[in-house]
DNA sequence: CCAAAAGTGTTACCCGTACACCCATGG
DNA sequence: CCATGGGTGTACGGGTAACACTTTTGG
């Protein structure tokens, strides 16, 4: 009973071991998508999880996820990369326990090492169309959706997942994919247009990039007065 | 490099031990407070922390938390307990690696079993002075505090955390101190009274309760009333 | 010429906020 | 009688949501 109130130096029980997962969201500019892996080898052949591996005794968690992300973007770290929680209803291995601590990230899609890992199995898939995954991976999934909803209505997510230059069509896109429900065009301008963040370039899509329609105004975020506004203690609400 | 496409069966490493620890809020008619844990034994005599316990490879994470509250409350669960995420980023043990899942619950502060307790050390201290805790608890607890700010919110938090008969005055002093800052009265009545769930017993307070003004008019929330609006879709917004 | 998306203002309603006075009680 | 908290209504402003038509372009 006073278990609760020993200091963890007793009674350990080291037969537990670690994974980390990645929720990684991307846009290919009509598109929000997921990032999954296909096990290409029995007994799991075919099955699609999310990029995973073991974490080892002395790897921090977040560091564990990074050097993760590393493997598949070339680069050390996402701008957004958070944990969700632990995940640890399903997977029973022989030698023991085996809890799962999954993380979201936002990234640009073209920063993916697609030649690498395609021939691996890995695959991005629309969010909305998620297949049915191992483990716990969809409750996962699920998680990270909800937690994707709730920053998006707080961050400009469209600094990390758009392309440098949008039209104001494909962000409007985004933000009805990641909320799940569509906006009208004219209240969604007014809405955004509040925050000073959007620079008009002034000039128009070529209609080549994905997602976007010859003629709309393109448009950039302005990193640097962000920046300048949140450490005077502005914060971004959509 | 392809291990992150493995499944889990290779490569593990077994020498991680997990724990739990409970973020518990109360409140005493007069303050929101949480519990902890006192060491009362040398190395670190007198050290506060959460109550914590160790998982055993079997326990699901959620189901330790809650045996771990039975202990300190008697009773199989509170109404509202939810796993935070896993904090790893600061106890190291001599054998191997301690990673943290962190858990917050909302309880009734009369049913903590003091006598039981109280001789082992643990005390109520008030949310807005909380003093210097061991490990990392202190992150655990601010982490705590946002995400009770985001359930004040969006749930009748009233229901858990609440005497069963209380005045509008406790309420509005637990909201105020949930959320760090002071509302209007009249505001803040119009506001509750949006939602149908207060029920006005049309009594008075004697003033022996603490925090209860003699003579205010006592309510209690209508817990019938919420499960069926809330299975017809209702959700409640502060 | 047809389809698809871009672009553009106004109105109504709701909600949040600000604000002041009198009453009841206990000390 | 003084201090503390209870209890009550109104008015303004900002934000959200609803709503339709014309233009450009590619096919």
């Amino acid at each position: 009973m006073s278990e609760m109130l020993k200091f963890p130096q007793d009674n350990t029980d080291f037969n537990v071991a670690l994974s980390t997962s990645l929720v990684l969201f991307g846009f290919d500019g009509a598109q929000l998508q997921l990032l999954l892996a296909r096990s290409q080898r029995e007994p799991f052949k075919d099955a699609l999880f999310l990029p995973s591996r073991y974490l080892e005794a002395q790897d921090e968690l977040m560091l564990s996820a990074r050097s993760m992300f590393h493997g598949l973007f070339g680069y050390d770290e996402p701008e957004i990369i958070e944990q969700l929680k632990a995940f640890g209803g399903v997977f029973r291995h022989p030698i023991g326990r085996v809890v799962n601590v999954a993380f979201y990230a936002l990234v640009r899609k073209d920063d993916f090492l697609a030649e690498k890992w395609e021939q691996h199995g890995m695959q991005w898939s629309p969010i909305d169309r998620i297949p049915d995954l191992a483990f716990d991976h969809n409750e996962i999934v699920a998680y990270a959706k909800e937690r994707l909803k709730r920053r998006v209505k707080r961050r400009p997510v469209g600094f990390h997942l758009m392309p440098p230059e949008f039209t104001l069509g494909q962000l409007q896109t985004l933000y009805e994919q990641a909320l799940g429900k569509t906006f009208d065009k004219r209240n969604f301008r007014k809405k955004l247009f509040k925050s000073p963040l959007l620079t008009d370039l002034e000039r128009k899509a070529t209609g080549r990039e994905k997602g976007q329609h010859k003629g709309s105004s393109l448009f950039t975020f302005d990193r640097d007065r962000y920046q300048r506004m949140k450490s005077e203690g502005y914060d971004f609400l959509f």
